[in-house]
DNA sequence: TTACATAATGTTATATTATAACAATTTTAA
DNA sequence: TTAAAATTGTTATAATATAACATTATGTAA
């Protein structure tokens, strides 16, 4: 016997508003949003949020305080994240590209230290928003 | 008649403290520690924080919530900031390689478009943590 | 110098983001 | 089937950040 789908209740009704939502949210918006389901207070939103992150099926947009569903191959690679952030309409795109994930994931510093994870937040206009 | 001192007291008080901490201070820490020189509340902090970001002469490392002093050539890329994380004990190290930056400064997502500033944390061990 | 604009400050209150702590329940695996 | 681990529910509170408004200081141009 096995389990095809590992998320719990919550996790689960927690990554599909952020799955379907076409920008990155807030704790407390969702929150607001899965009260009707019966999620009442924070701890079980951060909860579910931590362990979203943890798995890689989701990821945390640090300058905004906000949770983006991961778009990335399936979430293989959620130890290095990219994105473009547009300044005016706050989109968010989760970047995938092999090159840039090699470069960084290889980088060494002048110590000659390497590091296994890494975030980048580009910021620029989008194409609407140019 | 011109200032070569740019900073506001305010400013300076607050960047003071900063840049001679070795480690990243958060908002509250510092309005702790500047309470004795008359400075009482968040709001003088933060619009202090962000006129010192605005100028490039700290970063905010946004996935502490907390900032450092500009290390890079004298701030004349703050527009293209990289940092060094340790996971264990918490140390920040402002990465500074011409390489990395002009790579970044110049890279295209797949619709081609360029960003004019990213923020890039790497997360790993430092030498005395290994 | 005046006077106008801009920047900085001081202050109170409050909004937003996140976690501590503890009890109860469910799931997993030996 | 039982013990450990994960998840949930709940209350309270900690930590981070901004709104709003009054005042003072500074820069600049007539």
């Amino acid at each position: 016997m096995f389990k095809e789908n590992n998320l719990s209740k919550n996790q689960q009704i927690i990554f599909d508003l952020i799955n379907k939502s076409s920008e990155p949210l807030k704790a407390y918006t969702i929150l607001f949003n899965v009260q009707k389901k019966g999620i009442k207070a924070p701890p079980q939103v951060y909860r579910a949020l931590d362990k979203l992150v943890e798995t890689g099926k989701i990821h945390k947009i640090e300058s905004k305080n906000a949770f983006v569903a991961c778009r990335n191959s399936n979430c293989e690679i959620s130890k290095a994240t990219a994105f473009s952030i547009c300044e005016s309409c706050e989109m968010v795109d989760e970047i995938s590209d092999a090159k840039l994930t090699k470069y960084l994931s290889s980088f060494n510093d002048k110590k000659g230290t390497k590091y296994k994870r890494f975030n980048l937040e580009f910021f620029g206009l989008c194409k609407k928003c140019k």
